[in-house]
RNA sequence: GCCGAUGUAGCUCAGCUGGUAGAGCACUUCCAUGGUAAGGAAGGGGUCAGGGGUUCAAGUCCCCUCAUUGGCUCCA
């Protein structure tokens, strides 16, 4: 008899080679019917691994996260199946589970897959699944592993297994398809009762762009059909979220091909939206003791070999600018911090004028890689809420606090509570890649942990992100399509500081050298906006909606008095729209919800007799009758509320 | 940059196996003056992304370029 421990600490007995599907069953029959996999010690396996030693067991349903994961990858198998039938040829490399879903990655060869395949195989993966085909794990050894695929002439196979230890590598069939595989299946191909492949893209070998490109596929499966139909209407209603489509909706921003791609063209609606969230930034950056600076758009190209971004990056941006005179080049610019560190050298500066705090928004100009661009999220010409803070070192970990505090103040303002916070570090090889001795890497990430420590945050931390000159904390948030962005940023530097050869006097009238720290709460004004508007699905807080207000008469008769409402709105700094329109009601009313105007204000002739207003909420419908200043105390409020 | 998809009126999209363009919304004018998500009529608007080719004939087929887009790589 073996021994086996529950979640709940309990522990019954079972005969040696009993399997977790047995065991379920002898629970109760619907759990056994629901487990997909089995955790043992720690480790995702199949349940209907035998088990022969005394262990701890967690049953995973299609509730745990990992049930889910043995579910998909296994349906990763099942496409497998289903593609080499019609493309024997084909050589499958590595086929795991996502967030949702599941991807393989396919060498097709000679043969191309395209997206009108999916259905073929998707047919396919559903006659296969009916079969209800066991997934069988059994061992082989490396040279009866290394002989399979030598056969198949996978290489790909091959290369993963060299990296593997004899004695560990398991294979995995399932009906006619064998799969190199450490396990971690659901029972058989039947609990796949729903499948949709969703795209087809190119994917690196090892994700390294000087391999072959193979072919990905991506496809997500349910153990029921109902539940692929919420997920698809999930996608659906997800997609009308996306920054791109309501940017256009409700006229916030374009894009021209002559003016060139990547560079968004903020339209009136999205450029007010923009210059209130400046705003609100510039007052709070102004009470946390930040000063305004202003640099220009471009600088020689001479400042940017200084500051080592030339070597780093000089092939990325916009090639310099030759002009008239002999030799002198100039860039745009791709980041402020030299010019900052510029103004930071302007005058003498004392340890008593540290910590010195310059803000800008500073517009930016990167040569992104086309096949990056995505909406406003990633542009080749933005904005930063950038801000350098120049410190002594020992003032390094409170002001990173204080960031912390005001990048938090931000998000709450902006009821951002979905954000996960990164710590980026070097990696622990290519250490060529960073500049800055060991000793400055390891103080800055010492203190980035100490200060995210004290604020208490939940963070990720992951090596090899770093800037090359410093660790970063960064705040990252999903948009619509679960994609995730980062926004916030807080980077420690001690680089720029020794490459411009900045200085204070300590009190101990010795020259010392400040350290600084780059910081950007939204990160870009045009990812900000992205994500912010994703976030509200286009429904943007009261006071920043860039109309606050719809005033709807009932019909022309009542435009004079309307018009009086207008006027007051507007001597309140009320941002109002007049639909004077000759149409009847119901057509202005939905016209100014599709705009997703917070309040529409009908007004006829009851209205008018009674001096007062009738207001509709968007998404509310009808909140009552009530005096325009009422109305105007509720949005002043409302609005106040917010900005402090 | 790489692999794939897409590009028809301001917007959303039809346009089958080639026979020189359509709908709805929006816009303009007229009628209607209507009480909480689309009133009616008439009208204007398109070098079918751009360029080349095949053909008697190309929005439709082929090639190139550009842009958008799903991924990959990248992201100071």
């Amino acid at each position: 008899m073996i021994q086996i421990k529950f979640p709940d600490q309990s522990v019954r007995e079972y005969p040696e080679g009993t399997t977790p599907i047995e065991i379920a069953k002898s629970i109760s029959h619907g759990l056994a019917k629901k487990v997909l996999v089995a955790d043992i010690d720690g480790v995702l396996r199949d349940a209907t691994t035998p088990l022969n030693h005394s262990t701890s067991l967690r049953l995973l349903t299609w509730d745990d996260d990992n049930g889910k994961a043995g579910f998909w990858h296994s349906s990763a198998h099942l496409m497998a199946e289903a593609i080499q039938a019609f493309y024997p040829k084909a050589k499958f490399t590595i086929g795991p589970s996502i967030e949702n879903g599941f991807y393989y990655d396919v060498d097709f060869g000679e043969d191309s897959f395209t997206a009108d395949q999916i259905p073929t195989i998707e047919k396919k993966m559903d006659e296969l699944a009916k079969q209800d085909n066991p997934f069988v794990l059994y061992p082989v050894s490396k040279a009866e592993a290394l002989a399979y695929y030598k056969e198949k002439s996978n290489e790909y196979k091959i290369e993963l297994i060299e990296n593997l230890t004899d004695g560990d590598i398991t294979f995995c069939r399932q009906g006619s398809f064998v799969d190199l595989c450490r396990g971690g299946h659901i029972p058989s191909t039947g609990y796949i009762k729903a499948v949709k492949l969703l795209n087809v893209a190119g994917a690196y070998w090892r994700g390294d762009e000087k391999n072959k490109q193979l072919t990905r596929i991506y496809g997500i499966s349910f153990p029921q059909q109902k539940m692929l139909d919420e997920y698809l209407v999930l996608l659906k209603e997800a997609k009308k979220r996306d920054h791109r489509k309501l940017g256009q909706e409700l006229g916030l921003f374009t894009f021209s091909n002559r003016v060139g791609k990547g560079l968004p063209l903020w339209l009136p609606k999205g450029a007010d939206l923009r210059e209130r969230l400046e705003r609100f930034m510039r007052d709070a950056q102004k009470k946390a003791g930040y000063q305004q600076v202003v640099t220009p758009h471009i600088g020689s190209k001479a400042l940017y070999e200084t500051s080592g971004h030339w070597e780093k990056y000089g092939k990325d941006s916009f090639q310099p600018i030759h002009t008239p005179e002999e030799d002198e080049l100039f860039m745009l610019k791709p980041m402020n911090c030299p010019h900052h560190c510029e103004i930071y050298k302007a005058e003498p500066r004392s340890y008593k004028d540290l910590p010195l705090r310059l803000a800008e928004f500073g517009t930016v100009y990167r040569y992104e890689q086309s096949g990056e661009l995505h909406g406003l999220t990633r542009v080749r010409g933005f904005t930063q809420d950038d801000a350098h803070i120049f410190c002594t070192a020992s003032q390094v970990k409170e002001e990173f606090v204080k960031v912390i505090d005001l990048v938090l103040h931000v998000f709450k303002s902006l009821n951002f509570h979905d954000f996960t916070a990164q710590v980026s570090l070097r990696s622990k090889e290519n250490r060529e890649k960073y500049i800055g001795s060991d000793e400055n890497w390891d103080r800055a990430e010492r203190e980035i942990q100490e200060a995210v420590a004290e604020r208490g945050l939940t963070t990720r931390v992951v090596e090899g992100e770093a800037a090359f000159y410093g660790p970063k904390l960064d705040f990252m948030v999903k948009d619509a399509l679960g994609r995730s962005w980062q926004l916030g940023t807080i980077q420690v530097d001690y680089n720029l500081p020794d490459r411009f050869e900045l200085d204070y006097t300590g009190a101990d009238n010795q020259k010392h050298r400040p350290v600084m720290i780059h910081r950007a709460p939204f990160g870009s004004m045009e990812r900000f906006i992205a994500v912010l508007t994703e976030h509200c699905a286009g429904n943007f807080p009261v006071w920043l909606a860039p109309v606050q207000v719809a005033v709807l008469p009932i019909s022309d008769k009542f435009n004079d008095y309307a018009k009086k409402v207008v006027e007051l709105l507007k001597n309140n700094e009320i941002r109002t729209l007049f639909d004077d329109r000759s149409e009847k009601i119901g057509k202005k009313i939905r016209d100014s919800e599709m705009m997703k105007i917070p309040y529409m204000l009908v007004v006829g002739e009851k209205e008018e007799a009674e001096n007062q207003v009738a207001v509709r909420q968007h998404g509310k419908g009808d909140i009552g009758v009530m005096s325009s200043d009422t109305l105007i105390k509720l949005i002043l409020e409302q609005v106040k509320e917010m900005l402090n």
